[in-house]
DNA sequence: TTGCTTACTTACTACTAAGTAAGTACGTTT
DNA sequence: AAACGTACTTACTTAGTAGTAAGTAAGCAA
């Protein structure tokens, strides 16, 4: 169209984005540098700046991202015509995928900024409470749905509970990182396991 | 005795020891340096190297005071002589504290190493282990002894359950970070009403 | 063909990081 | 008084950090 989007163009953003992104989870913010990606990516550091000209754009530019993709993900069909188990079931699988990943166990992006919080830029920070704010709606959403019909139980407020799970979830890919998958398996299974009525 | 031990030097020595413990609850392993250390106790960063030669050193000393904290603590008197719950009591009490410490709320030792995990140096991800292991194994005994005399219900093996627990509990603290205090409080709020029969 | 835009590279600034070597002031020991 | 150990400082090196300014090659547009 109007902007002819060359392909390169648009694949070396993209790639230091998800470079970015990947460094980020890996190794926090404060430890991945434009060095790292300039050279993984095999362009010079300045190139990083052209297209992301701060780190903070940069780390702004992840964050956001990734509340697009939650934003577009939980208004999927094959996501809004699950049963509230079943939403919470896709919700752990994004974080079992998280804990299974090729170079050794991500944490989430709540985790990995919210230990870096007080080092971020500003906005950076507002980015991340708009997130996690939204998802833990989200999950209220569906605690909510699920204790009306049923198919879940807990106790307390839904808000809460969504707060404790997310928190609970965050933390165990931090866990997984040091301990090991199975700590993970664990703590996931005592999750499932209290939610989901025993009878189901 | 042997050793003067002069009064400064033992001094000088903590003091280190005690800021850098304060600014990586605060800031993250990586996001603390020498510099912030010798401007905030009025010496230079060779002084710091005089104690302390490697960061990784420091990191260490870190880690190991804090395992030495817990197994004097979990030792103490009025701790062993405690009811499960109360035990159970104590250890959300030192959560709460943090959440509530002067400076902004501090993540728990494991937040604040874990996300930084990959970029440590081996000694210190060693000792880490040691402590959450320990942390976990100690939890895990309150756990079981409560659920057997009915004085704490929850399902699930008490090691599985301990380590979910202490997760939430490192998880919750970097929440209070990003979202204020309520939030944890929720959090906590939501643990100890499950762990607690409702009739107690 | 001239000019403009995109996507870089080269070469730099200014700063901070951890770490070291050598020197010094001071108190204790011999 | 001489020697020594402690606890530093001064001055430095090496290696990284984010970020910038200027130049350039390639492609498209008038």
């Amino acid at each position: 169209m109007s902007t002819s989007a060359s392909a390169t163009a648009f694949d070396t953003r993209t790639r230091i984005l998800n470079l970015a992104e990947e460094l980020l989870l890996a190794r926090g913010f404060n430890a991945f540098s434009y060095q790292h990606i300039a050279k993984e990516l095999q362009v010079k550091p300045a190139a990083i700046h052209y297209h992301y000209p701060s780190k903070e754009e940069l780390g702004t530019a992840i964050i956001r991202r990734q509340l697009m993709r939650l934003r577009k993900w939980r208004g999927l069909p094959r996501v809004t015509e699950l049963t509230p188990p079943q939403q919470l079931e896709a919700l752990l699988d994004v974080y079992r995928q998280r804990a299974a990943a090729a170079h050794g166990p991500q944490v989430c992006f709540f985790g990995a900024l919210a230990a870096d919080f007080l080092t971020l830029p500003a906005p950076m920070q507002q980015e991340l409470r708009t997130f996690s704010e939204e998802l833990t709606q989200w999950l209220a959403g569906v605690l909510a749905a699920g204790r009306a019909d049923g198919s879940l139980q807990f106790s307390g407020h839904p808000f809460s509970k969504a707060a404790q799970v997310l928190t609970t979830l965050a933390g165990s890919l931090q866990v997984a990182r040091v301990h090991g998958q199975q700590q993970f398996q664990y703590i996931l299974k005592q999750l499932h396991t209290e939610l989901l009525p025993a009878a189901a």
